[in-house]
DNA sequence: TTAATTTAGTTGCATATGCAACTATTAAAA
DNA sequence: TTTTAATAGTTGCATATGCAACTAAATTAA
């Protein structure tokens, strides 16, 4: 049955199945950390992981690679900092930027998420194929791909 | 190659495309509100459909649901009673119970919000076949299944 | 029937977020 | 070189969220 222009088939489109399932995993993984005794939540962790994967990047890249506002980061930031995660330096060359590292206490921290992250990894993937698997990744990548002219406003 | 036990391949996993995809959709949803001059949240917006299918539904219903902590649906449903798109009715049976109710008001905003929605449909899933449109929402309920013995808790 | 327990919803507290306005610094234009 | 514009980060304001403690009402147990 055809659907009129204004008619909009929720059931059947992706956005909410997505959704929907993200809540779940971040419901999921929130409760890992929690049962692992890690003082973290899930952005934070994503932030660790960032700067895991290379030290010392500027607020305004941390903020374009974890998707977010940069006044959103920048509290972010804050708070990891008073918990002893990440410091801040000023950058000599552009006294604009922070350079933002991993201290060792975030570094050691990042290590302790990984435990909690595999089960939630596990979890998700039960049942699921490798085949599977790199299908739904391959369409998620396509799906991106059709936002790409709207990304770099964030 | 086989990865040690507390080792995680992030870039290879589900959760993180599915996390960053949400993120894009959600963020290009909210913009599309935005240019059709809507003064709606998304999460406003789910409400809106969950009462536009059931209208009358309990708080602690609406919550299931919308997969919210019924604190935070407190909130939103105050916010958007203020806005005057829902009526909160203490039931007559159980004087615990708040029916929740679309206002004329919320009603039409809903309506309104489809040619939105659907701009995101469309954008979302061009150059996805139905075939594979199908596949991944198999997949996505698939994951979610894994997920049941712990929905119950939110 | 009274007492204990469960349930529905609210509130305090802490975190996360986007937008817009702001400051400081750097780069580009005149 | 002085003025103008762009960039990096911060802050005010509004929204959304989870957890835990709370109130009021209903249910179950004693």
């Amino acid at each position: 049955m055809k659907l009129k222009d204004t008619q909009v088939d929720f059931e059947n489109s992706i956005g909410p199945w997505l959704g929907k399932t993200v809540k779940i995993l971040e419901y999921y993984l929130q409760e890992r950390f929690k049962q692992h005794g890690l003082d973290l939540t899930k952005e934070q962790m994503v932030v660790l992981k960032k700067l895991h994967d290379e030290d010392g990047l500027s607020q305004n890249e941390l903020a374009f690679l974890t998707l977010r506002n940069k006044s959103s980061l920048t509290r972010l930031l804050s708070k990891m900092e008073k918990k002893g995660y990440i410091t801040r330096m000023q950058s000599r060359q552009d006294k604009r930027i922070n350079n933002v590292f991993l201290t060792n206490f975030g570094k050691n921290t990042f290590m302790k998420t990984k435990p909690a992250i595999k089960e939630m990894i596990t979890a998700t993937e039960q049942n699921i194929s490798e085949v599977e698997k790199q299908q739904i990744i391959r369409t998620l990548k396509k799906i991106q791909t059709n936002f790409d002219s709207n990304i770099e406003s964030l």
